[in-house]
DNA sequence: GTCTATAAAAAGATAGAC
DNA sequence: GTCTATCTTTTTATAGAC
C-alpha cells in the first residue's frame, strides 16, 4: 500500500473541501460551465467558497438527500436565495465537488508520481491517491452515481456534460502509465479500461462498510497485482499468437461501440 | 422478516405507513420480496396491474422523473390515493417491473435454452432475451440505476432488499452455463461475472441511441465471443501453469471482498 | 374492502426589493 | 450581493363515502 500513507494535514484540506491551494496556480476549484457569474469580486468568490464548504460538511454528514439548500445556507450563514445566487441547483454543488476532485487528483498524481519504480507503484499511486481524496465523501458520491444510468442529465457520467472530467481523469490514468512498453492498441485504449475500473471500485467503495474502507484497498492492491500481470503477459512474445487476435478484435469491439478515446 | 407470514394489518401499515416511521426501519422492503400482496382479491390485483400498466406506459413515454404519481393515477383511470393503496412509492412501481424482468427472463431462457447447441449460443439466448425484454425500457431503467451507488437505499443493487433479484438473476446465467465442463472455481464465479457483464452492457444499452440499440447487439456478439474463448482457455491444459495460479488469486480476491456467492 | 377527496408538509427554485 | 417572500411540485397521510 503505497501511496495510502497521506499525512494528517493533507487529509484535513480534503475534508475542508474548500482545499487551501497554495499559492493560486489554478484559479479555482469551482469553475464549472454553470451560470455562476464570472464576474465574482473578491468577497463573492469567499462566499462561494463558504457555501461550497458547509455544503460538503452536509453531505458528509447526513448525505445528499437530507441536506436541504436551506440547511447549506444557514449553515454557510446566508439566506436561501442568497446560495442560489452562487449555485443554480444543488447538483451544480455536486459538479464544483467533482472538478476539485479531479483537479487534486492530477495534482497529487504528478507529485508523487516520480517516487514510483515500476508500472505497478505507478498504478498504485493513480489509484490510492484517488481514494485518498475520497475517502470521507462516500455519502456524498451517491450522488455522483445517481445520473450515471440517465443519458441526458448533466451529471451522466456517460453524457457530453461530464466529458471534460472523464478526459481528464483519464488523462491522469494515461500518465501514470508513463512510457510504460506496451503494444500499441493496450496503450491506446489502457486509460479508458483504468478509468472504467476505478469507476467501478468507488462503486464497491461507496458501498464498503469496513473500517475505513479497508477491503476496498485490499481489492484495489490485489486487483493491481493482476493488472500488471495482465500487462505482462501482454507482452509476453510467446503469448502473442493467442494474444494479438484477441486484442485486435478487442479493439475493433470497443471502436465500434463509440468507445474509443478522441472519436473523430 | 418473513414476507410470506405477513397479516393483513400488518401489510396495510405497511403500505399506509404508519407503522414504518414509528418503527424506524425499513418495512417497505417487504413490498420488494413479495410484489404481489397476498391480501389483494381478484379485482384488486386488476387494478394492482393497471396502474403498473399505466406508470410503466408512462415511464416509457417521459421517463422515470417526468413521470408523477398523480399522472400514473389518472392514466390508469383513478385517484392519487387509489395507486397509493397498491404502490407505496414511485419506486416500488420499479421494484415491481424489474421482479417482472426477472421472472419474465427465466421463463424465456427455459423456453428457448434447449434450442442452443453450445455454450455460445447459450449465453447468447440468456443475453439477448434479457435485452429483448427490456428493449423499450430505456427510460425507465434510469430509474435502476439510480440508487445503484446508494447502499441504504432499497433499490441499491447492492443492498440486502434486492439480493433476491440478484440471486435470481445469477440463477438465470448459472443455468445458461448448463453442464459446460470448467474449472471449479470459474463455475463457481461465472454467474456472479455474468451478471455484472450484463449490468455493464445494460449501462450501456440505456445509453446507446443507435436505431433500436443495434449497437448493444453488436457489443454483445462480440463481447460473447470472447467469453466464450475465454471460457475456452480456461480449460485448455497447456495454459494451466499460468492460469491455475490467476484463477487461484482471483477467487481470493472475490472472497475477500465478500463477493462470493451464497455467503456464510 | 375499496376508493375519493383533500390537506399538510417538504424541498427545490425564483422574483423582486434594497 | 443579500435578503424576504412566494411559487411550484411532489409526497405523505387521513378522513370518510360507498
Amino acid at each position: 500500500m503505497s501511496a495510502t500513507s497521506r499525512t494528517k494535514a493533507e487529509v484535513t484540506e480534503v475534508q475542508t473541501g474548500v482545499a487551501v491551494q497554495a499559492a493560486g496556480s489554478q484559479p479555482s476549484l469551482v469553475e464549472h460551465e454553470s451560470p455562476v457569474p464570472a464576474t465574482l469580486g473578491k468577497k463573492g468568490e469567499m462566499t462561494r467558497q463558504q457555501i461550497l464548504s458547509a455544503a460538503l460538511n452536509l453531505f458528509r454528514e447526513r448525505g445528499f438527500d437530507a441536506a436541504t439548500m436551506r440547511d447549506i445556507a444557514e449553515s454557510a450563514g446566508m439566506s436561501l436565495g442568497a446560495s442560489y445566487y452562487y449555485f443554480p441547483s444543488k447538483e451544480s454543488i455536486v459538479s464544483a465537488y467533482y472538478d476539485y476532485v479531479q483537479q487534486e487528483h492530477k495534482v497529487r498524481v504528478e507529485r508523487e508520481i516520480s517516487k514510483a519504480k515500476n508500472l505497478r507503484q505507478r498504478l498504485g499511486i493513480a489509484f490510492h491517491t484517488k481514494l485518498d481524496i475520497i475517502q470521507n465523501d462516500r455519502r456524498l458520491l451517491v450522488a455522483l452515481f445517481r445520473y450515471g444510468g440517465d443519458p441526458h442529465h448533466p451529471l451522466s457520467w456517460f453524457g457530453p456534460a461530464t466529458s471534460r472530467q472523464r478526459e481528464l481523469s483519464m488523462a491522469v490514468f494515461a500518465h501514470a502509465l508513463g512510457d510504460q512498453k506496451l503494444p500499441k492498441d493496450v496503450r491506446y485504449f489502457a486509460p479508458l479500461a483504468l478509468w472504467a475500473l476505478h469507476m467501478g471500485l468507488i462503486l464497491y467503495f461507496v458501498n464498503d462498510s469496513s473500517d475505513e474502507q479497508r477491503r476496498t484497498r485490499r481489492l484495489l492492491d490485489g486487483t493491481l497485482d493482476l493488472v500488471t500481470r495482465a500487462f505482462d503477459l501482454a507482452t509476453a512474445p510467446v503469448l502473442q499468437p493467442i494474444l494479438r487476435p484477441i486484442r485486435k478484435r478487442v479493439t475493433e469491439l470497443l471502436t465500434d461501440a463509440g468507445l474509443a478515446p478522441n472519436p473523430g
